[in-house]
DNA sequence: ACCAAATCATGAGAAAAATTCACGGAGAGG
DNA sequence: CCTCTCCGTGAATTTTTCTCATGATTTGGT
């Protein structure tokens, strides 16, 4: 019924003064504004102006209609150039999801300079999932996926973005303290502390126990890193950790990092995307930006 | 660009979950809805919203288009709601003009259960005219005018609301404070406090003094009704006020109330409007409701 | 007082847009 | 695998919008 034309009308007239102007402004003729808002009058069942004399006067219903236009012409006209933003990709939202405990650290330090670098974005991070990272990605809940363990399949891709290597983290006081490195079945009568996840999306077993066909005495599952390391540096147990994460607690924590294995444990952080989305500007941006991104 | 009608349908297909079955609640084929949207898109230069199976999932542009229906929509429709009962004389603005200055004790008492009955009407009281009252009620700044001296003229309509009487007032101490009445050469040596108006709109000189060609010896003039009173009953003047204006000061004030005249001096205050406006509903309430309001 | 210029209203016809109709393709479910 | 449902598309049709031509009214200047 009152339809956005109107309105423009309405804003016209009240700017321009008169109906042949506010025409000329709109690059249409006096009379399709006459006869636009003669048919609205009608359907409104009220005059919106009254002529007197050469000049137009808006009837309360008028001004009524008046206020709208100002409050609402505004909102379509930045919703048009916020779409047209997200049409080039210049602005959009980017729901981050996260597979593993200790990224988000390393989350955090991408994120800060990407906000910079893309204003118009909102970055959001979401950690549950109800059918996993890969459901989540396939739902459209997140447009990316930060994990250590990519799993293949048609319309995602993976890009690695963060190597790193695995260590196990002990107390100061702990026997094992001033090895270089250490082999499963040192651990046999220890206990582990780890994320409350899947043992096999765990590689300190998948690619350290097992292997060794042994394990530690004892599993615990601790949410939080903070707890998590508390409890290793008072000796109630050993975790298994990124090197970059230890070293940063290692200063005010009574902790060491050794190595598991001999060769240590090498590994990547994969950022997961849509191939649909590959050509989505500032998903690009973010990956290319976590990639660049050099660690002390 | 972005139409009414495309808020609309956005928010249909949201609500409804499929283009066919938001096509039945516009009372629209889908096929009007797919080639509406599809222009839309073509000029927004993305997709509102992906097939995926046989579901839609809106893109982030189709997000925000639906986040400015759900925000635009119930205005557009508030505001039809509004001019539909402005159109009915239910919804409106009454700006009051007043004129005469005692008379806005008068307005208080109307108003009152003037916004009770009409809830939907705003009314405004405005007290300063560029050209007058009636000026302001030909120049639509006002929609009527409260004054006890109607000005007939061609498209103007007086009603009389209220009649009173207006008296002399002097203090408890005054040698004429024990009069029942009292004459104009009786003053000739008073100091006569007045609202700063001009001389021929005070009746006080046009129906009392200059008809027994004498007039007080002062002429002092003061804005609030308050201030005036205080000066009177400091002895310091006397004043011309409606008898039920006095009244209620004189509980708390040493005043005392004289008629002007053995007759006194009747008077009326009449609410003048624009004769086109004489059948808008709320305005026409407003005049009946002042008229049967009584007085003791 | 009258004329010229400016403004809005109106009706008819042209142009544009919206809508429907008819049909085809594609996924979901039995 | 078949059917049912849903969406997309092109052509035809209906509706709406816009323009053009013109008339009525007011204003400001001469």
């Amino acid at each position: 019924m009152v339809e956005r034309h109107h309105l423009e009308i309405m804003r016209a007239v009240e700017r321009q003064g008169s109906l042949t102007a506010a025409a000329e402004q709109l690059h249409l003729t006096q009379s399709a504004l006459s006869h636009a808002i003669r048919k609205l009058e009608q359907q409104l069942g009220t005059p919106v102006w009254l002529r007197e004399g050469r000049q137009l006067r808006f009837t309360q219903a008028g001004v009524q209609l008046l206020a709208l236009a100002n409050r609402l012409l505004p909102q379509f006209e930045h919703a048009e150039m916020q779409i047209h933003q997200i049409a080039q990709g210049q602005r959009g939202s980017l729901r981050v999801g996260m597979e593993c405990h200790p990224c988000y650290q390393w989350l955090l330090k991408v994120v800060g300079p990407y906000l910079q670098q893309w204003p118009d974005v909102d970055v959001d991070v979401k950690q549950e999932f109800q059918f996993g990272g890969m459901g989540a990605l396939f739902g459209h809940d997140i447009d990316l996926l930060v994990t250590p363990d990519p799993l293949h399949k048609p319309g995602v891709r993976f890009e690695p973005v963060f190597d790193y290597e695995q260590v196990l983290v002990v107390s100061e006081d702990h026997s094992l303290a001033d090895e270089k490195w250490v082999e499963p079945h040192q651990l046999e009568k220890e206990t582990l502390i780890t994320y409350p996840v899947a043992v096999e999306r765990l590689d300190i077993f998948t690619r350290f126990f097992l292997p060794a066909h042994t394990a530690p005495a004892r599993h615990k599952t601790i949410e939080t890193t903070d707890i998590m390391l508390q409890m290793v540096a008072a000796g109630r147990g050993v975790s298994a950790l990124p090197r970059w994460l230890v070293d940063d607690y290692a200063r005010n924590m009574p902790i060491r990092a050794l190595k598991l294995g001999q060769q240590g444990m090498p590994k990547q952080i994969f950022l997961g995307f849509r191939e649909r989305d590959e050509a989505v500007d500032y998903l690009n941006a973010f990956v290319k930006l976590a990639r660049s991104i050099r660690w002390n």
